[in-house]
DNA sequence: TCGCATTATTAACAAATGTTAAGTGGGACT
DNA sequence: AGTCCCACTTAACATTTGTTAATAATGCGA
């Protein structure tokens, strides 16, 4: 079962057999059912998490209380509130499970440990992070240099499975940009694809 | 002449003067001409640099050559491609001194060096690591909410400096918006305030 | 200092996105 | 099965931003 998280893994860095058992017993597998929070804002986040199934989602609320999505997240991807996971600060940002969610977690103090003791551990999570602080770069660049709808067409065809399992609203506001609109650039795409 | 430099080390880590005197030979004081390059594109960045007069920016080229200013750079603030810089990979960014600048500078082998040594110094270098990945964060963010007129209002509230020293065009392009816009965006502005 | 080249502004029009308000449809709950 | 609620869509109109092109201002080098 830690089948999938293993193989990732080893896509970033490449793990020997007995590191892979070594760090095994480090994560838990969990549950968690549709529309829960698993890390809220004002806390220091408790764990890092590898989604095995399911979609997730962190998201704010800004100053007029309306949600802001930062990030979707799909299968076999980590995700927790990076920064404030790593210098033990309390979060702005909320975890939330879109839909019905299994996923790995280890505790901060656990992570420590096993980056202290596999070197190999050590580089994985360093790429990890680094993925993330890309993650928001290239956000950042995206909404500077493309129009709303090639920002949708960039993320379905990154992450297509969301638009059959993330509501719309969701996506719209990862996006930058009202529902309606994102509807209209729906329509527009699925019109110019005759 | 190092003044500055500590004295904004010191809002960030206390640090003792022992730790002040200490560091202080590891910063190197260097002096650029306006328009030229520090960190160039597809090299890895060589130093972390600390600004003390002058403007800078960080910019890539796009698909279609255009330049796009990621970050605008203020007299005491760190820059450099910090992610390239911190795992040693080449960097998409260039460096570039809008204005004549001076800054001091440390080489990455001399900031693990000091990082290593001094305890205090770790704790700060990993707030400006910190601060960069927030303000990344913080401009994808503003993007999703903020409308061109009001992320033009934010920036000269945080850096108003930059309005007399920066080309309109690269505040524009770091605003994800035309010259032209901005230049309606200013008028309009004016206006308003009357 | 003059003249040239670059940058900034302005204006008219086009395109993209926001706003408001009204429908449509599906799922949850009795 | 019926009703309600919520999310999504649609449409008309408003606002913002992009595009194109012309003009004005600025700065730099001869």
């Amino acid at each position: 079962m830690t089948d999938r998280l293993f193989k990732l893994f080893d896509s970033y860095v490449k793990l020997t057999d007995s590191d892979s058992e070594f760090c095994k017993p480090y994560f838990e597998l969990r549950s968690v059912t549709k529309n829960n929070i698993v890390e809220e804002e004002n806390r220091v986040p408790k764990h890092l998490y590898f989604l095995i199934n399911g979609f997730m989602r962190l998201f704010y609320y800004d100053e007029n209380g309306d949600e802001i999505t930062t990030l979707i997240v799909s299968p076999n991807q980590f995700v927790t509130s990076f920064t404030h996971f790593i210098h033990e600060t309390k979060s702005n940002e909320n975890l939330e499970c879109i839909t019905n969610c299994e996923f790995y977690q280890i505790e901060r103090i656990k992570l420590v440990e096993l980056i202290d003791q596999n070197e190999n551990f050590k580089k994985l999570s360093l790429v990890i992070f680094e993925k993330s602080v890309a993650t928001n770069q290239i956000r950042a660049n995206d909404f500077a240099t493309l129009t709303a709808e090639l920002r949708y067409k960039k993320l379905i065809e990154q992450q297509p499975e969301i638009v059959q399992n993330v509501p719309i609203q969701y996506i719209a506001s990862y996006l930058g940009i009202k529902p309606q609109s994102l509807s209209r650039i729906r329509k527009q795409i699925v019109i110019n694809a005759n």
